[in-house]
DNA sequence: CATTTATATGCCTATATAGGAATATGTCAA
DNA sequence: TTGACATATTCCTATATAGGCATATAAATG
């Protein structure tokens, strides 16, 4: 199967890096696609295909007048994701507090938890016969 | 070009909701591949593939203990999702507010904000020609 | 009417999945 | 050593982009 759409929910819309940027420039005003066409750099085609998965999963709104689109945050979209994501918050705010405090108990452990992404380590690996 | 991979950051890998499951299986608690296969109902080999994701992107981080992979969150990293999309908690704090108090003034604007999404309204469309 | 301006959509392509099935790697136990 | 268990990786395929470019639709303007 292929990853889920970008038009499935607000997590797959918001994965994309432009969108974000969009939702952002939208934050307490509406915009016209030009406006952001201008603010962010991109060519209009692109914007307006962002523009329109968001307008799939209802982060934003349109309101049309004249030739003009004006699009608006509907920010309630982007709660689901907040709502999933806050509980971790008391992860990192006890991290932080506590990370003195613990460093003696933890020093055997060999990775630092704040380091970077990290590569499958170990194991080699060989290719597996030809399919057949 | 294709869509952003998934290994990026933390907001493609989290897009994937097989991955937002895992992780919150894992808040608090260390837990071994296998333990994540029964809770979830996965595949072992998809339980590995989408660990391997968070693996990439510092999202978890494994331990090994005998045979045993002891996957264990790494919270920091979820941090920049909640970092951006808590300002626009005000957001919907605010409509959930004043809701009732503007909604004489607002009584013109057509769409629900708080209502589905919308597919492209009005404009019809016809196939360009092609290519040549 | 024709032209300009604003926006949406279509086609094309390279790329990256997610999942299933098979199998490799690594560890422990008898 | 052999076998069982735990986990990772490979191959395969269908599917969906994101972006470039061209063009359609629509409104305003002369």
């Amino acid at each position: 199967m292929a990853r889920t759409p970008t038009t499935t929910d607000a997590f797959n819309a918001i994965a994309e890096s432009r969108r974000r940027e969009i939702i952002s420039h939208l934050a307490g005003q509406e915009r016209s696609v030009n406006e952001l066409v201008r603010s962010l750099g991109v060519s209009q085609p692109q914007v307006s295909k962002h523009l329109r998965v968001l307008r799939e999963v209802g982060v934003v709104i349109v309101r049309e007048s004249g030739r003009h689109r004006w699009y608006r945050l509907n920010a309630q979209r982007l709660k689901p994701v907040f709502d999933w994501v806050k509980p971790f918050e008391r992860f990192w705010d006890h991290q932080l507090a506590g990370i003195k405090s613990r460093a003696e108990s933890t020093a055997s452990q060999a990775s630092d938890p704040t380091s970077g992404p990290r590569r499958a380590p170990k194991r080699k690996s060989v290719p597996p016969k030809k399919k057949g």
